[in-house]
DNA sequence: GCCGTTTTCGGCCCGACTGTTTTCAGTCG
């Protein structure tokens, strides 16, 4: 079964092997084909259906040919030439951190090494030495990627998932921003621009007195290791893997700095290039004129000197976003003051009536008009749970001015829940618990209004199966779930949904832990894929239509 | 190999840091 991110790993090795065979600009272009795919929302085999592969940025003709190759047989004949003409190990040794293609090259060529195994036994038998560019450092770097190589598991070091960045980064930007003399302390990169999985933490910040910053960044308790140091950098390793870097830039430089390192690569390159066509020069240090600088305190500047509207840093993957930008200010996407309604609010077994009238304040402070509990149901591991009688009776009966509560319940779909006599649930939250599922059950009572879509735990997840879960959700008339974890949309599947016109729900977070991270979380993949401000809206069920059912509407 | 209202050919982002060097190459993001 051909799948996206399979045919972005054969482009990415590709790119691989031509490194090592010397060639110039071509892995950059496999490169940017294989991040566009992985990115893409769709099967590549519908959109070579509809024969628009092109209109994929970096994909052109030889490219286009390569992605029917694979589709049509599973593989591409250029790729298997390049195995057998490069040894595979060199791929290998190319990961490894601070050796590159062209030093691969030079074990290949020089010393006839072709893989990590045969580079272990080159340094022990001491063949390195004595060859020009490399030292005993240079030596020990390199024998030292090979052990820590060895010692990971195979694939190299994952990419961890944003719930659990987020933590991480709080903890960080905590402590930095409590060192005297600090100011401006964010995260840019890919955390910033929400992806759903982050590669590492870049960490940006203006001070005074970097040195004292730089200390409080190697003296973090989890810091395993001190990869590299300089001036205005630092580059840390975590004891779970994850690599941190901290930048710190003057003030007038900051907005440069943060559009610079929040990217994506794509996005920047693209950028670059509008600002060479007008006789620009864009670094993290500003926009410059000859030796002017002219834009780099804000983001905001920085976009204006290129003829360009701001753009959140979630759309910033050269996707069409510069384009839309140069057209004018971008529709706002949807923000924190926009949900106005939360669908799927949990409550620990164990809350009480009080508990009920705390959350029910917060909604409030939180100007939401709609509150949707889940009083009863089916929790993940398929076993039952309930709140307390007094508690389900309290939601039930709850008339808080200006917020309108509804009584949600929780199934797989195809059992029913029993609920204290004399209520009734408004409407149901549909957890599936196989995949694909058969059918929602019309014995489990009251309308769907919001389906979660299980989308396995497998990074590689087909798009199809996400179509699958938006072609149900609209059939059967309810919103599909954004949000963290492997039971909810990712933004791609979010993007699916919209374009489809199924409306998406977005988990405020209201209730929950003030540390959690789902309501940030959801809202930044919401984002991510398109969700404009007027599109997200909650409508309380309305008795005078005779329906109970509320809506989130587009 | 891709891309283009300045180009269908000739470009392809740019700076920090490291290690090995007598001025720079390689790697990284």
């Amino acid at each position: 079964m051909p799948s996206n991110a399979e045919a972005a790993e054969i482009f990415s090795l590709i790119a691989d092997l031509l490194d090592v065979l010397g060639e110039k600009f071509k892995p950059d272009a496999y490169r940017r084909a294989a991040r566009s795919i992985e990115t893409l929302s769709e099967d590549l085999g519908r959109v070579a259906a509809r024969n628009e592969l092109r209109t994929i940025p970096g994909v052109g003709a030889a490219i286009e040919e390569k992605i029917r190759e694979y589709l049509a047989t599973g593989t591409i004949p250029y790729y298997e030439r390049l195995r057998r003409e490069v040894p595979p190990g060199l791929a290998e040794l190319m990961r490894l951190p601070g050796l590159g293609p062209k030093t691969a090259r030079r074990f290949w060529v020089e010393l006839g090494i072709e893989g990590p195994g045969e580079l272990s036994d080159a340094i022990s038998q001491g063949r390195l030495l004595g060859v020009k560019g490399f030292g005993p450092k240079k030596i020990e770097q390199i024998a030292s990627a090979l052990r820590a190589a060895t010692a990971a598991p195979p694939g190299g070091a994952a990419r961890l998932p944003l719930e659990a960045a987020f933590p991480v980064a709080e903890r960080i930007l905590r402590a930095l921003r409590a060192v005297p003399g600090s100011e401006s302390i964010e995260v840019a990169g890919s955390f910033r621009r929400r992806r759903e999985s982050v590669g590492d933490l870049d960490i940006l910040a203006t001070s005074n007195t970097p040195d004292a910053i730089f200390d409080a960044f190697s003296a973090l308790p989890d810091v395993r290791e001190v990869r590299l140091r300089g001036g205005t950098k630092e580059t840390v390793v975590l004891a779970n893997g994850l690599q941190v870097d901290l930048r710190v830039v003057e003030p007038d430089a900051f907005g440069a700095a943060l559009q610079y390192f929040t990217g994506s690569k794509d996005h920047n390159v693209h950028l670059r290039t509008i600002a060479r066509d007008r006789g620009l020069k864009v670094n993290e240090y500003g926009v410059f004129r000859g030796e002017e600088r002219v834009a780099g305190r804000t983001e905001e500047e920085v976009y204006a000197s290129l003829g360009l509207a701001w753009i959140p840093p979630e759309l910033r993957e050269n996707r069409g976003e510069i384009e839309a930008a140069a057209k004018g200010p971008l529709p706002p996407l949807v923000g924190p003051a926009d949900l106005t309604g939360d669908l799927h609010v949990h409550l620990p077994s164990e809350a009480s009536a009080e508990d009920i009238d705390r959350l029910l304040q917060e909604a409030r402070a939180r100007h939401l008009d709609y509150l949707g509990i889940v009083v009863a149901g089916f929790g993940a591991d398929g076993r039952p749970f309930a709140l307390a009688p007094a508690a389900i009776a309290r939601i039930a009966s709850a008339r808080p001015k200006g917020l309108t509560v509804g009584v949600a319940i929780e199934t797989d779909g195809e059992r029913s829940v029993d609920l204290p006599s004399g209520i009734r649930a408004d409407y149901r939250v549909i957890r599936p618990t196989a995949a694909p599922p058969g059918p929602v059950a019309a014995s489990a009572r009251g309308p769907p209004a919001l389906l979660l879509a299980h989308l396995g735990p497998s990074p590689g997840e087909p798009a199809e199966r996400v179509r699958h879960w938006v072609d149900r959700a609209r059939a059967e008339g309810c919103a599909l779930e954004v949000g963290p974890g492997p039971e909810r949309l990712d933004s791609n599947g979010a993007r699916l949904a919209r374009e489809a016109g199924v409306p998406i729900g977005i988990p405020t977070g209201v209730g929950a832990a003030a540390d959690d991270p789902t309501g940030p979380i959801a809202l930044g993949l919401a984002r991510r894929a398109g969700t404009a401000a007027d599109e997200v809206r909650v409508r309380p069920p309305t008795s005078s239509a005779g329906s109970r059912r509320p809506i989130v509407s587009r």
